[in-house]
DNA sequence: TGCTAATTAGCAATTCATGCAAATTAGCAA
DNA sequence: TTGCTAATTTGCATGAATTGCTAATTAGCA
C-alpha cells in the first residue's frame, strides 16, 4: 500500500475525497502487518477518532481494495481480514490464537497442477494453518 | 468419504443413529464432485425429501466434517463448501460460473517457506482462481 | 413392545457485510 | 473568503450464512 501522502495526492488525482477518516484510516492500515479485520480496524480508529463509523471503515477499505491497495484475504475464520501487503505473498494461520502471518514461498509460481483442461490461472493463494512458537 | 453403507456401520458403531435424513445425505455426497454449500444439498434433499430441515443438512455435514470423512472449503464466496475427497488435494475456482473443482498439486509438499520462526505447519490449502474453459 | 437417548424441525439469534437516504463536508471556482 | 456541488459520512435497515435452543419425534436396543 502506498503511503497516506502518496494516497492523499491519488484520491484527490481520481476526483475522491482525503477526509480525516480516509487519513486516519491511511495512517492505520500503511504498514500495519495485524491483518486486521473491519471491526479491529473500527476500534483502533474509534479510539483516535471517536463517533468515526463502522460502515465507513468498510467503505474506505473496500474502496482501498478496488484501488489494488489494499489485498483481501480470508483464512475462512468468519471476517474477512486487509493486508497493505501486495507483494507476491501467501499467509500462515495459527490456529491457536488466530494470528495470521505474511510468508513468502518459493516456487510457488512453479506449481505444477494436473486436472485442469482449458482452466487458466490468475492468482493463487496459499494458506498454511498450524501453531505459532508460542501457541505450540 | 466412505460409502453410505460404510457409513452407516460407523455411525452406529459409534451410537449415533441412522436416520432416513442421514442416508440420504449420505448418498447426495458420496462421489459428489460439486462441492454444493448447505443450501445448495439442501435444495437437492428436499426434492427427494420434502420438509427435510436445512438445519438438519447443517448438523449432519458438520458431524461427517467432525469425523473426517468431509472437508469443509471455503472459496472465499459466501457460504462454505463441502467437499467428499479428502485426498491430499487442492481447489481451482472459476471467477466466472463460480464452479469448483478438485486439482493434483505436484510439488505442494516442498513448497519452501522462508520467514516462519518457530511456526509448525499441520496443512496447507492451495486456492487457483482463474476462469475455466466455457467461461474465458 | 417399550424405553431412552439421539435426532429433527423450526424458529430465534448472531455475525459479517451491504443498501439506502438524509445530513455533512472537501475541494474547486469566483 | 465565500459559496456551490458532488462526494462522503452516518446510522439504521436489510440480507446472507450459520448456529443456538427446545419441544416433538424416532432409531436402536432390551
Amino acid at each position: 500500500m502506498k503511503s497516506p501522502t502518496e494516497l492523499t495526492e491519488a484520491f484527490r488525482a481520481t476526483g475522491l475525497k482525503v477526509t480525516p477518516q480516509r487519513q486516519l484510516l491511511f495512517r492505520l492500515m500503511h504498514g500495519n502487518t495485524m491483518h486486521p479485520t473491519a471491526e479491529a480496524l473500527y476500534s483502533e480508529a474509534s479510539a483516535q477518532m471517536p463517533g468515526i463509523s463502522l460502515r465507513t471503515v468498510y467503505q474506505t477499505l473496500t474502496d482501498l481494495a478496488s484501488m489494488g491497495e489494499l489485498r483481501l484475504i480470508d483464512v475462512g475464520a468468519g471476517a474477512v481480514r486487509f493486508d497493505p501487503n501486495v507483494d507476491e505473498h501467501h499467509h500462515v494461520i495459527c490456529q491457536g490464537c488466530g494470528n495470521v502471518r505474511d510468508v513468502y514461498v518459493a516456487g510457488s509460481q512453479a506449481l505444477h497442477i494436473e486436472g485442469l483442461d482449458g482452466f487458466s490461472v490468475d492468482s493463487t493463494s496459499i494458506l498454511f494453518h498450524g501453531s505459532c512458537a508460542s501457541c505450540a
